[in-house]
DNA sequence: CTATGTTGCTTGAACATTCAACTCAAGGAG
DNA sequence: CTCCTTGAGTTGAATGTTCAAGCAACATAG
């Protein structure tokens, strides 16, 4: 019901979608169903993580000095503070992270351990493989920078701020700022 | 960490990510990742729904009869039979869908409700406008294909059931049998 | 110097999802 | 006919997520 659904009363108010455009967007709302867990699958098999868990670990992974505010990694890993909040503190308890208290008022830094390092450097590439099975190498280079540019006409829809803070942290690791 | 972490081993077995289509994986992730709370907000608002809820009665109203097998249902809603089974039992001690024995075996159908039809015709306007709002407006009718057809791509690497399943569904739409 | 607000995060309970085990009905294989 | 095997769902416990409330550290205003 993504279309029209009975033409009794003149429907003046809703514009419904083409037939077209009930395609893509069906296909689009499939891929946001179905890929998260088709990539937990790859995680939790190889190391018990789920897909949000491990956005949280990439970004402090290529932060200055492994570490990242609360709020700033909340909205990197598109997530509320309060699932981050819980997310942090399994993952604190598994050894990976720590959360330290930052310098002004009652702001809390989170940092990769070492273990949570070197576990990310054990699952990342059958990740990127998984990345690129599923995404980058059916589409090929032209149409996945098409889907790269598309999905982030998206993000600015539902939320400017999350592309300038996706590119800041993009930007660093082009420029190998971590490394 | 989607490229490559610290190259001190030739690290000859991964191949990692270009920055372009780091970037591009990126912004597909924060997509997958918020654009079904986005689309949830609006929904639990009016409806108090979920976006799995509403896929599954979008299924059933444009199914022949208001009603689908359990089994091509949960691949239509891109959903595991057991997390079916939960929400169709939520919904339907909300009166929205039925279960009744299907012909053969073990089979079940589920059917809307006139309820449930109801309530779908007072939220799908709001829906289709976030649809809009979101993802097809801000990109346009061409983007928007282009992205519907980079989407089936992925569809067809993550499963290619569903991709089959989708279409029949969006045949019987387009043609308008349900009406 | 109290009162009022605001920011940044945590917490607990309610709710949803996953996972593994189970049931029930058919369909063969011997 | 009896014994697997498979297909279609269901169930309960464990796990994760959301929602609303709470709390601590400032800021600002009176």
């Amino acid at each position: 019901m993504t279309r029209q659904p009975s033409p009794k009363e003149p429907d003046v108010e809703t514009k419904w979608l083409t037939s077209e455009e009930v395609r893509s967007w069906a296909a689009l709302m499939a891929v946001v169903e179905m890929l998260p867990s088709a990539l937990d699958v790859q995680l939790k098999r190889d190391a018990g993580l789920n897909h949000f868990e491990y956005m949280i670990l990439a970004g402090l992974s290529d932060a200055p000095g492994h570490t990242m505010g609360m709020s700033q990694l909340a909205l990197f890993s598109s997530g509320s503070l309060s699932r981050l909040s819980h997310a942090v503190g399994r993952m604190e308890s598994k050894g990976w992270v720590v959360r330290t208290p930052a310098g002004t008022g009652r702001a809390v830094d989170v940092s990769m351990t070492a273990a949570g390092r070197s576990m990310m450097e054990r699952v990342a590439p059958g990740h990127v493989a998984e990345a690129r099975r599923l995404v980058v190498d059916p589409l090929g280079p032209q149409r996945t920078a098409q889907l790269g540019r598309a999905c982030r006409m998206i993000l600015d829809a539902i939320d400017p701020n999350v592309t300038s803070v996706i590119d800041a942290t993009m930007d660093r690791v082009a420029d190998g700022t971590t490394r």
